[in-house]
DNA sequence: ACCACATATCGGGATATTGCGATATGGGAG
DNA sequence: CTCCCATATCGCAATATCCCGATATGTGGT
């Protein structure tokens, strides 16, 4: 059994995930080869943030915004490579929440 | 397989969950037991919103609010009994919830 | 009818979230 | 060093959430 989240970790990862969009983003980065391709393959390092925020269509400010309130979470984990910031499914951390989800709430 | 909740029931779900008060409700309902007696054991019909309003430590509105936010989340089921309103989690809907994080999240 | 109690709804002030444009920061190319 | 590009952060107005007290509604008992 993974350790399980406590109750106020849990209840800020929810408030991460109940905008529509950060929600978007995080079912996007399923499939990392379904984003514009990247000089990193964005299976291994990551999703560039330009191409999540051209997908979201919202501002570069805003789409900066949802990858850190997704990240302060746990949700993603960032990989920087030279300008670039690339973010990826924090698998391990999503599996925890999941199995929280189902034996806790 | 149950049926997924489709992106935007999802992001609402999460939003009624990102309350640490009504995410301690929807645990506290895992054992109606747990509250004092009432004339129809909790068990069957489910708790009554002053009991849950005095376990929170809130107001009345508050109470009563938290639990209508819970319900039109469809995360708990009500039943009135002559003046007494009593609340249980909605089981069915919590097991697609786990399985719609599981699979789709 | 009246009263007492349980719950819902209204109205509002405090606070948080949202998403933007403007501005800083920092790296790579020349 | 200088420009350009990618990203982060700031400041802000609009909107939403939070939680309350006050008030309305509804139910049962006398």
């Amino acid at each position: 059994m993974a350790d399980e989240l406590d109750p106020a970790e849990l209840a800020a990862v929810f408030g991460a995930l109940s905008n529509p969009a950060r929600l978007a983003i995080m079912r996007w980065l399923k499939d990392p080869s379904d984003f514009p391709p990247q000089l990193e393959p964005a299976e291994d390092v990551g999703v560039c943030l330009k191409h999540i925020q051209s997908r979201a269509g919202v501002s570069q400010s805003t789409a900066s915004q949802y990858m850190a309130v997704l990240q302060r979470a746990q949700l993603v984990t960032s990989t920087k490579i030279g300008p670039w910031v690339h973010y990826k499914r924090n698998d391990e951390y999503l599996d925890r929440l999941a199995e929280t989800i189902k034996s806790d709430l």
